[in-house]
DNA sequence: AGTTTTTGTTAGACTTACCTAACATTTCTG
DNA sequence: CAGAAATGTTAGGTAAGTCTAACAAAAACT
């Protein structure tokens, strides 16, 4: 029976454990328990006893006082959870109109838990929007019009009152 | 100082909890732990040792054996995951046109974690949405296209090719 | 190199939220 | 209304994931 791969599933903790390795591995060259400490609200003891954890579950390699790094397995799952991040936080500032702050605090819970289809249509949505012009303006500005002043933008409410 | 009315933060099994039985409540005459347990998805021990708890924090009226009430708090705190809930359901459904089902166990698990600032901008693109005619045809038929034909639709091509 | 500072680990405890098995109460039904 | 069936509770366990305090190793400084 051919295995597809699907992501498998991992909870909350370990999908950010992971997601953090993964970044500080992009920007610094050797990953600390201090930084992931940091990084992700707890101390440093917690790390290390989640990190013993992932070792034995072959999603990182950790020797004590050594070297932290990804398995292909846990770089695998890593990037799964940073494509979702990317994608979620895009949407909410993008397509929503959030400020970038909240649309991070946004997705690093969203992540754990949205499902791929959910996360396609919004990926979906974000293409739709950019490729497809909808007249003079392009949608997001019309939307962004009515964030921001709270009523219809002039060219809807005009066709609005032509309407009858 | 002034009390703001800020909904308190709790758990999400705890919102699941008040949700379930506030949902039973508008059915049902009564609430029974069965009922939860089955709604759930965990055994009637749980329920209990949960009932228990959310009584201690005076959200929930409940007598051994007896029945299961919210009291206003838990019914206020109630109301609000269920507006979460709806509201995110919706969104998924109509305006990322994801099918029923799916939107309910997306919103199920996003409305424990989503930000109210993310909430009010899904509720304000489905009133945009509704209200903004946006051209000829309305946007949301637009998009379903795209989903569906993976393809703009003509209207957009057009003007696309019109557009050097 | 030796000492101090920083970083990392171990040990042990706590919280949340679940479970099973056994017991208790209610409710149904003959 | 008495026994059977269903429902609810208690007791005791388990798993994740966190914490503090104490100890160990590595790094930094002089």
């Amino acid at each position: 029976m051919l295995m597809e791969k699907m992501a498998k599933k991992y909870s909350a903790s370990v999908e950010d454990y992971l997601e953090a390795i993964a970044n500080l591995h992009k920007s610094e060259k050797a990953v600390k328990v201090k930084q992931l400490s940091r990084m992700l609200n707890v101390k440093m003891p917690s790390v290390t006893a989640a990190l013993q954890k992932l070792s034995e579950e072959g999603l990182v390699v950790h020797e004590k006082y050594g070297h932290i790094e990804l398995t292909p397995e846990g770089n695998e799952a890593a990037d799964d959870v940073i494509r979702r991040h990317r994608a979620l936080s895009r949407f909410l500032a993008q397509a929503l109109g959030i400020d970038q702050k909240t649309a991070e605090e946004d997705a690093c819970k969203i992540e754990h838990v949205i499902s791929p289809l959910a996360l396609e249509r919004m990926i979906k949505f974000m293409e739709f929007v950019e490729v497809c012009p909808l007249g003079e303006a392009k949608f997001p500005q019309r939307y962004r019009y009515y964030l921001e002043h709270g009523e219809l933008p002039p060219e809807c409410l005009e066709r609005r009152s032509g309407e009858r």
